[in-house]
DNA sequence: CTGAAAGCGCTTACAG
DNA sequence: CTGAAAGCGCTTACAG
């Protein structure tokens, strides 16, 4: 008898003496087969725990069922939760995926996407640190341009000039514009904005609006207030020291993801500031660990579940000839929690 | 001229004046080619950004450079922690790797373990639920031997009973002991033990080590004073609660994890209980939320990089012959932050 | 409902 | 150093 391990579909054709093509047509259950014949193959198949091979499967059928995902860092909370959302629409459609984490390194990403090509994924999902660039690189965008040839790619809140994928997106500008507005309903105008990177598009589109609420006059704000450090703790965490060395305090800190908020709160606790009696704090993104710091963060949310089974969505689809545009957005929804508080309570 | 996303080495072999045979050569630098050869074969490589396709290569050489890695939950930082490493280890040596996440359903694991097989992975590194068991349930042991006729496994701080597979894991008794040894060090004697689930491997482990401390009377503890309350910030956060509706408090906390420990800070805070003057608390796992919560978490750490790469070494070197031994540890480390302090001091 | 044959795109002895 | 041929393990027209 053969190894298990070794078992194709011609010895389980011979064994239940019928043909491959039969055999098939049971694994596949692509065509009728006599119910006496399925019942035999099956048995066989059973006898010794037969499993196809995929990889033979794949090369002829030129479709892998395999998604690949790249992105910065998995241990951001907030990639970790579009991705098992992906995961879990990409299981319920048979897909399994090939996880990528570039570490923001470029060549990284190119060696990644290199090789999700050649083991013929069906389809990209890119959060890629080159597609959040508000001004893209000529050679990156070439890059996209021949790996879409051969395998389409869909990006998440991202994009790249010339590069015509498709985009699955959060309406961030108006999220931003969300989290203002809450901020003027609680009666807060003087307002700083904390964190970020000029040249990253999500700082960008935040800074904008937020530009427009000074310039229509809704908001005051000061050059000093407006703090670009970054996307981490520890930027947040700076940025408040530098806030407190201040003469003038802003009663409300728009930040530019819930990192940068959670260390101004750790900021806050060390210095003795009290949010949100003396200043209220709102971040971006609704990722968990706003729940978890004193006080629990007011933020805006993605619709993460939205977003990651959309992009899995299209890459099926268009794998079974569907057509779909190529720009899908999502709306953002406001959390109120414990740390932004209405002016007059403050006072 | 052939779309360039169907080209093949045939086409290449056509254009430079070759045989496959020497495409195959100047691809794989498996056999010596004239220099000349090469370079016109090069050439039309580069001429049509020919990819070679990894299914057809990995069908032939029955070897794929993919691993499956099955874990609970990406969104858990430990996790991830663990996972980012392996997946660096893994690039190194030109691997790529199929996350799946399981969410602690055990039919998702099985359906994840059938599918790797199918897909021909090189190897199967197992975070999965089952292995944490310190029971094992039949059924599910067998499953795991039939996979390992296929397919070589390595678990990470998991076994089975009667499943022989490759083990990497933390000591995590010793690790254990030496959170109790620096408490006792500090003058603490009487120690509460928070979280786990009974029946857990990393729970029982802990367990057993804390009551021989009792039994040698080197801690002085009550029934009350050790909560199974899980692995959650919830369940620290539910069992410091209780603990405080305790006629007496224990002067320090060992949780079972930093999760717990987190969720006892964040109690703590709430109810007004200072730490670490009033009660001592380390937790373990050191995940680095433990730096951005007040105070900063005393805690144990795996040895996250060594634990990674060897499970990786691992599936690598038996695909390539090598021969292992089934079991390695790996030492922890004490990592002493702000939420501990000598009774002394307390006072 | 079933089978024989070709094809998917590589690699690998084997022969020269 | 190079080429012709078989093989990896499936699926898919095509014919009956």
């Amino acid at each position: 008898m053969k190894d298990e391990n070794s078992i194709t579909v011609y010895d389980i054709a011979d064994e239940a003496g019928v043909s491959v093509s039969t055999v098939s047509r049971v694994l596949n259950n692509s065509a009728p087969v006599k119910e006496k014949t399925r019942a035999r193959v099956i048995k066989v198949m059973d006898k010794y725990n037969f499993q196809p091979n995929a990889l033979a499967r794949s090369l002829s059928k030129k479709r892998t069922k395999t998604i690949g995902f790249i992105l910065p860092d998995i241990t951001n909370p907030f990639f970790s939760e579009v991705y098992v959302k992906a995961e879990r629409a990409a299981l319920d459609l048979g897909y399994s995926i090939f996880l990528s984490n570039t570490m923001n390194d470029s060549e990284v990403e190119s060696i990644y996407l290199k090789t999700l090509v050649e083991k013929q994924v069906d389809g990209i999902i890119f959060m890629g640190g080159r597609a959040n660039e508000t001004r893209t690189d000529a050679a990156f965008a070439e890059e996209m341009k021949v790996i879409m040839k051969k395998t389409p790619i869909v990006m998440i809140n991202g994009e790249m000039e010339g590069v015509d994928c498709y985009r699955v997106k959060t309406d961030e500008a108006d999220g931003f514009r969300k989290g203002l507005n809450y901020l003027l309903s609680l009666g807060h105008k003087e307002i700083a904005l904390v964190g970020g990177i000029k040249g990253i598009t999500s700082t960008d589109i935040k800074l904008d609006i937020f530009s427009q609420y000074v310039e229509s006059a809704q908001i005051e704000t000061k050059e000093e207030w407006i703090i670009e450090s970054g996307y981490s703790i520890e930027g947040g965490y700076e940025a408040l020291k530098q806030l407190l060395s201040l003469a003038d305090l802003p009663t409300a800190i728009i930040a530019i993801n819930d990192f940068i908020a959670i260390g101004v709160v750790k900021a806050a606790k060390e210095m003795g500031l009290q949010i949100p009696q003396e200043v209220s704090i709102i971040g971006f993104d609704n990722i968990y660990l706003t729940t978890i710091v004193l006080p629990a963060i007011t933020t805006i949310s993605h619709n993460y579940q939205e977003l990651a089974a959309k992009a899995v969505n299209i890459i099926d689809g268009i794998n079974n000839n569907q057509v779909y545009e190529k720009e899908h957005f999502f709306d953002s929804e406001l959390i109120i929690r414990e740390s932004s508080i209405g002016l007059m309570k403050m006072e």
